[in-house]
RNA sequence: GUUUCCGUAGCUCAGCAGGAUAGAGCGUCCGCCUCCUAAGCGGAAGGCCAGCGGUUCGAAUCCGCUCGGGAACGCCA
């Protein structure tokens, strides 16, 4: 169905023809003067110059044409030239109620559906998560998810980061360890244990040492990349002790992404793209793009438009190995064979970008990609401590993931006990979980993706202002009254809307309206925080209305019909939101 | 050095296909529970939108320059 800001310019567009002026001037907004309109027009003044004509002149022939328009019940030409809006409220109500009626609130399907893939540019395997990883959790699993509300296809892969120096350079501090090892006898033939030789604890405590010796040793470093190599190339000791390091660490990767309710419906990660890497390089080199340059295979991705200096792309290292931009070619090559793809999305921190812009290039030049397959990288900006600064655990070290969780659940947990006494430690640990979750990811997606921000636990926790908690508030609310109706017999289905009776109501009327507006701004700009600060609006509008109207004790039907129909959408609205940024909300808290 | 992103209230952030008095939240101050969760609602104070120019009837928004901050610039991912 149609944007409901579109059937209003509609008419505001008619209005301008019948005057004599070009519809187009009829672009209709919401009011930044709420307190002279509800919404405004500005093709007045946009049109003076044209028909050399008073803006406030032209704006009064609209009017005049608008006056017994079934759309407003108010439309004033104003100085300079702005048209005022005021809506019928029986224009509003007919509106919601067909939202109400139309599934997924009448958003309209794409013209052509997308195949879109989402890669959550994943974790490093054989070290924890940590803090970073939020951010391409959060974001990503919410633009899976709002892509998949507009009506497209979409595959979310986590991608996880498991075949490069980092498995080197844990195999090779390994060998430096327990040299005794049967997987660094060249001459074994046996079969190797399958009981991995070290454990997940180890595992954590193995990567950082052997990361922080490989910067000073060179010839320790150099050890690492000959593994890396090696583990490409399938030797057999080596292939098996990346497997061990592989069946260690995922479980307690998959624990982790399962904690922040993110799914995936692809585990593949880099290794996967390992066995096509031959056939990408050839098909590079076929393609006459490669050339070798200080003993490295690469391509040139510069073009004559760039303000900048953009270094040539390395295919292969002068060892010969692959590294990230070769894996990653030869992923989108696995993604446009296997899955169709009609659109690559990338979650990657910011600093990445000459990274994708290369690879892109590539990928476009050497026709692994069709000239219309769109490729997009979301580069996310660092989450910063309360100083400012990346953030770190008291002692300076890095914040596991994992631990900022649990903190965040211990802290939801202690309000939730000092407020509400007669919950039972069960519940109040389930409901500490959900509003945790909550607070952290709208802590997170209600700013830019593309921006650095400061993840302040105390304001992410608060009940009050623009957080998760108090949007979950406003929903338990709602399904607060929901339940009493019904507990006084009352049906949820059904009912008919009414026309608003103060001024409160229609606000939150004409909030809900602009659902669907929203959410294509949202897709087009795969941008969750629109979806946040819509929230915000929503639960704000709600809250107002809360206040003014006695809904339960009201005595006419008809009319608390009509209230308990706009919180039932009002409901489906706000959760319907939160599911797209990835958490839910409690029955009581 | 080159390129790029950013600079909005004390703090954290919106707004940026140009529009009327620049918005929230937190914090501060003042009101509102015999009534559906006060984890709420209303109100006050707080700004030369970094600075200077330009385009325009009109600029936080578009374009230059300056200052201040972050980031990226070939064998890490």
């Amino acid at each position: 169905m149609k944007k409901f800001l579109d059937l209003i310019s509609d008419e505001v567009k008619k209005g301008f023809g019948l005057a004599g002026y070009e519809e187009e001037l009829g672009r209709v907004t919401v009011s930044n003067r709420p307190d002279l309109c509800e919404y405004q027009c500005n093709g007045a003044m946009a049109g003076a110059k044209k028909y050399h004509k008073a803006p406030l002149l032209i704006a009064q022939d609209v009017a005049q044409k608008l006056s017994d328009s079934q759309v407003f019940e108010e439309v004033s030409a104003v100085a300079p030239g702005f048209l005022n809006l005021k809506l019928q409220r029986s224009f509003v109500r007919a509106y919601v109620e067909s939202m109400a009626q139309t599934e997924k609130f009448g958003l309209e399907a794409p013209e052509a559906v997308q195949n879109i893939v989402v890669d959550y540019g994943g974790p490093n395997v054989a070290k924890p998560l940590h803090v970073g990883h939020l951010r391409s959790a959060a974001i990503g699993e919410s633009i899976k998810r709002i892509c998949r509300y507009c009506g497209h296809q979409v595959t979310g892969d986590v991608h996880l980061g498991d075949w490069g120096l980092q498995m080197g350079l844990i195999i090779t501090e390994l060998k430096l360890r327990k040299p005794e090892l049967p997987y660094f006898d060249e001459a074994y033939e046996g079969d190797y244990p399958a009981e991995a030789p070290f454990t997940m604890a180890e595992l954590e405590e193995i990567y950082p040492a052997a990361s922080a010796r490989s910067k000073t040793d060179a010839a320790y470093k150099q050890e690492a990349m000959e593994a890396v190599v090696k583990i490409q190339k399938g030797v057999r000791g080596y292939h098996a002790l990346w497997k061990h390091i592989m069946d260690i660490s995922l479980p307690d990767v998959k624990k982790n992404y399962a904690d922040l309710d993110v799914e995936f419906d692809l585990w593949k990660g880099e290794s996967d793209a390992g066995p096509l890497i031959p056939e990408v390089v050839e098909l590079l080199e076929k393609s006459g793009l490669t050339y070798e340059s200080e003993g490295a295979l690469v391509v040139d991705v510069k073009e004559e438009t760039d303000t900048k200096e953009i270094p040539p792309c390395i295919i292969l290292k002068s060892d010969g190995a692959a590294l990230y931009a070769t894996t990653d070619l030869a992923t989108i090559k696995d993604r446009m064979d296997s899955l169709q793809a009609d659109s690559l999305i990338y979650l990657a921190d910011k600093r990445q970008e000459m990274h994708f812009l290369q690879v892109f290039r590539v990928a476009r030049k050497a026709g692994i990609v069709s000239p219309e397959t769109k490729m997009k990288h979301i580069g996310f900006g660092t989450m910063n401590g309360k100083d400012g600064k990346p953030f770190k655990t008291r002692e300076g070290g890095v914040m596991r993931l994992e631990y900022l969780i649990r903190d965040v659940n211990e802290e939801m947990y202690r309000k939730i006990m000092e407020s509400r006494h007669e919950i039972s430690e069960e519940e109040a640990r389930r409901t500490a979980k959900t509003i945790g979750l909550a607070a952290i990811k709208y802590g997170d997606l209600s700013n830019q993706a593309g921006k650095d921000y400061i993840f302040d636990v105390d304001r992410f926790t608060s009940f009050e202002g623009d957080t998760g908690p108090y949007i979950l508030y406003t929903i338990v609310r709602i399904k607060s009254i929901l339940g009493k109706y019904q507990e006084q017999g009352g049906g949820l289905e059904g009912l008919a809307f009414k026309d608003a009776q103060n001024a409160p109501e229609k606000e939150l009327m004409m909030k809900l309206c602009g659902f669907n507006e929203m959410m294509e701004g949202a897709f087009a700009e795969t941008a969750p925080h629109r979806i946040c600060a819509y929230l915000y609006d929503l639960a704000n509008a709600f809250n107002k209305f809360y206040h003014e109207t006695k809904i339960l004790t009201e005595e006419d039907a008809d009319k608390k019909a009509g209230w308990i129909a706009l919180l039932v959408l009002t409901r489906n609205v706000l959760e319907t939101c939160i599911d797209l940024l990835g958490f839910s909300a409690p029955e009581r808290m």
